[in-house]
DNA sequence: GCCAACGTTGGC
DNA sequence: GCCAACGTTGGC
């Protein structure tokens, strides 16, 4: 089993809409650079990933999620409507990859930024050496370092509340 | 293949 | 709103 972070924009898909959506996957799509897509290709069904919000008012790791499915192509590359979409990739040659993910659970605060950066296990850690990067991989160490502040997490049940 | 210009991410 | 750090694009 592997460990990554993702980051959102929690206006765009944050912590909330898994808590909304509960036991139903969302699909994580949208991802238009090689390097995080490199990543994402190699997610696994059951692997565990932080979610972090980016450029909002609380920045910092909002809670768990974990992978449903295998990387699969991601449609919105040939939606000529999105945002997402890709005119130099075709069903032939498909470019992007999505997978699914479902919440695991929701922090209870979320886990700030100013607070990542104090923890001696993060010092090296992609999150903080790599700007601009929105898929990565975090070693062991470096999850539990992320997990233990994190604290207890509320199911998506008890998150429904 | 080089590199300048431009666009995007994302913290502050 | 500013700006640093990158990634991408396109001329040559």
């Amino acid at each position: 089993m592997n460990y990554w972070l993702v980051k959102s924009e929690p206006d765009e898909c944050g912590i909330d809409d898994f808590v909304a959506s509960g036991d139903k996957p969302i699909r994580w799509d949208g991802i238009r650079n090689y390097q995080a897509r490199n990543f994402l290709r190699a997610m696994k069904p059951g692997d565990q990933v932080l979610l972090y919000h980016s450029s909002c008012k609380q920045i910092g790791v909002a809670g768990v999620l974990e992978v449903v499915t295998e990387p699969y192509v991601d449609p919105l590359q040939f939606e000529p409507g999105s945002d997402y979409y890709d005119a130099k990739a075709s069903t032939d040659k498909p470019k992007w990859s999505a997978v699914d993910m479902r919440l695991v659970g929701k922090a209870g605060q979320v886990l700030p930024l100013a607070t990542l950066k104090q923890l001696s296990a993060l010092q090296t850690c992609v999150l903080l050496t790599r700007p601009r990067l929105s898929v990565m991989p975090l070693t062991e160490d470096e999850w539990q370092a992320i997990i233990k502040p994190l604290g207890h997490l509320q199911l998506f049940s008890e998150a429904k509340g």
